[in-house]
RNA sequence: GCCUUCUUAGCUCAGUUGGUUAGAGCAGUAGACUGUUAAUCUAUUGGUCCUAGGUUCGAGUCCUAGAGAAGGCGCCA
């Protein structure tokens, strides 16, 4: 590989110099003495003009140069009599690395629908807007890891295969080693199965983050989470990656702090680093808003709306607050919710979540203090006796991006907790030593990756953040 | 899981109260063109109208069932 550049890494000031470069053709515009390749290497969203003498080729190459095709193209690159960029190379040596048939290549120089895109989601990543979106995915990656490290925290990676059903985050996928062609009516003896019990894929590494915090101190998990809800929305994935921090000697306040501030990172992170490809994004999305009436365009455009995130405080308001909000609204007096707001204790729906965040305050809100018979068996209870140290970070758009609490460090209190709820305290006698030895009082809290990168990109669906989505009915590739 | 909508050319879509041989743009193909920007211009190929039944003299259009997709809701991140 030695010699090639990356597109990203050009610059006028190597104006004059031979290089190598690699990539796919995404248009190539042909005349008779000279022709143009836009070459696109993944490494940024700006494609590079790669000019061709017509007379300096042999038919073979011109004949094979289409959209899709991959080459290596070795010439001098000069400043650019074109409008659109600044540079582009002078083709003098072209090597077709892979051919691509026109008639059958499914991405073409033209816009494509989101949903067709998805059915050829292994292709998808060639085109501007996926690739824009993935290298974004990864800088939020690179940023929370960044983040944490820069903060002292230890990367915990907590098991994909879990033995406890008792997190009680929703159901759970079957991990098995049995052959399932040929099971008879009778029970399942899991005895004879792989782990010699039932076992399942995880829904949430919190239990055993909370492990790693009550001995270095603070930690975070960040890998692949499972759900098999049937879940059917734009905001649901089967398979998704969640970034789980967990700190002892944080209470709520401490955990909201660290919330509000890892979002911001992260967000101001990928406006450092991705300007090209935010600025494609927010193009796209003005794009697509154009022949929508006012009301379901978005009020302000993209890189706005990621600024003033980063540039404001986030508002916080306890349930109680958020509850007398909601049910003084003309929205609930007038019947206007689907769900009435009427009696304290119950959950907020969707439709009250995007009330707050974006008619009531217009800025991210974090709600806590829920009623605890809402909430799971591990918040710790406050002093009220009704509610929980939950906490919900509630974004414009994507809805809940956040949900955490301050844990319920107090053995009898958690203890009481679980045999209320039926949650077994023998199987996670283990989760409970943590309480009987040591113990002290901890946060954490839950970040959908997709969701964020829903909100920072403006994809309306969840399934277009992440390479290969997996949903009810789909999976593939 | 529930509600609604959609499925017509490779893609995006039009197709009138049910009426002859189903259309357009783009892509593809052939050609033209000295600098293009999803190039442009000319010509042209391309259809199991999602599938299976049914109603009717006649179905892309109406009815039933199924498959797939989208939007909304619930569950949540």
């Amino acid at each position: 590989m030695k010699g090639r550049t990356k597109i990203f890494n050009l610059n006028t000031k190597d104006a004059g110099n031979k290089i190598v470069v690699m990539g796919w053709v995404r248009t190539f515009r042909k005349s008779k003495n000279v022709s143009f390749v836009s070459l696109n290497d993944g490494s940024t969203i700006n494609s590079l003009q790669v000019v061709l003498d017509m007379n300096k080729f042999d038919e073979k190459i011109i004949d094979n140069i289409n959209t899709g095709s991959s080459l290596r193209v070795e010439g001098e690159l000069v400043k650019s009599s074109g409008k659109n960029q600044k540079y582009e190379l002078l083709g003098d040596n072209i090597v077709i690395l892979g051919k691509s048939n026109p008639d059958t290549y499914p991405i073409q120089p033209k816009k494509h629908s989101f949903e067709f895109l998805r059915e050829v989601a292994h292709l998808r990543p060639r085109t501007n807007t996926f690739s824009s979106i993935f290298r974004i995915r990864h800088a939020c990656t690179f940023a929370i890891h960044k983040f944490f490290n820069d903060r002292g925290f230890v990367n915990i990676h907590t098991p994909i295969i879990t033995s406890s059903d008792a997190e009680g985050a929703g159901e759970m996928f079957k991990v098995t080693s049995l052959d399932l062609d040929n099971i008879s009516g009778k029970m399942v003896d899991y005895s004879k199965d792989f782990f010699s019990k039932p076992v399942s894929l995880t829904v949430s590494g919190q239990l055993n983050a909370e492990l790693g915090a009550l001995a270095l101190s603070d930690v975070y998990t960040f890998g692949p989470t499972f759900r098999a809800e049937n879940s059917n929305t734009s905001k649901h994935l089967a398979e998704f990656w969640m970034i789980e921090p967990e700190m002892a000697f944080y209470d709520i306040d401490d955990n909201m702090d660290l919330a509000e501030e890892m979002l911001k990172y992260i967000i101001k992170y990928v406006l450092d680093n991705c300007n090209s490809d935010l600025i494609f994004l927010e193009n796209l999305e003005l794009d697509s808003e154009r022949n929508l009436p006012q009301i379901k365009r978005n009020e302000n455009p993209l890189i706005y709306r990621l600024k003033q995130v980063v540039n404001n405080k986030f508002i916080r308001v306890r349930y109680d607050e958020a509850f007398k909000i909601l049910s003084n609204s003309k929205q609930n007096k007038k019947g206007k919710f689907k769900f009435k707001i009427d009696e304290w204790g119950i959950d907020f729906q969707s439709e009250h979540e995007r009330y707050l965040v974006e008619k009531h305050f217009k800025n991210p809100v974090i709600v806590c203090d829920y009623p605890k018979k809402i909430k799971a068996f591990y918040m710790r209870s406050n002093d009220d006796g009704r509610t929980v140290a939950a906490m919900d970070v509630l974004f414009p758009a994507v809805g809940e991006i956040i949900g955490g609490s301050q844990r319920e460090e107090r053995l009898d209190m958690l203890e009481r907790r679980m045999q209320e709820m039926n949650v077994s305290k023998k199987e996670l006698s283990w989760y409970l030593d943590t309480r009987r030895f040591g113990t002290v009082k901890h946060s954490g809290f839950g970040l959908g990756l997709e969701r964020l990168v829903q909100f920072i990109t403006g994809m309306k669906n969840i399934r277009d953040v992440i390479p290969f989505p997996r949903t009810p009915g789909s999976c593939n590739y």
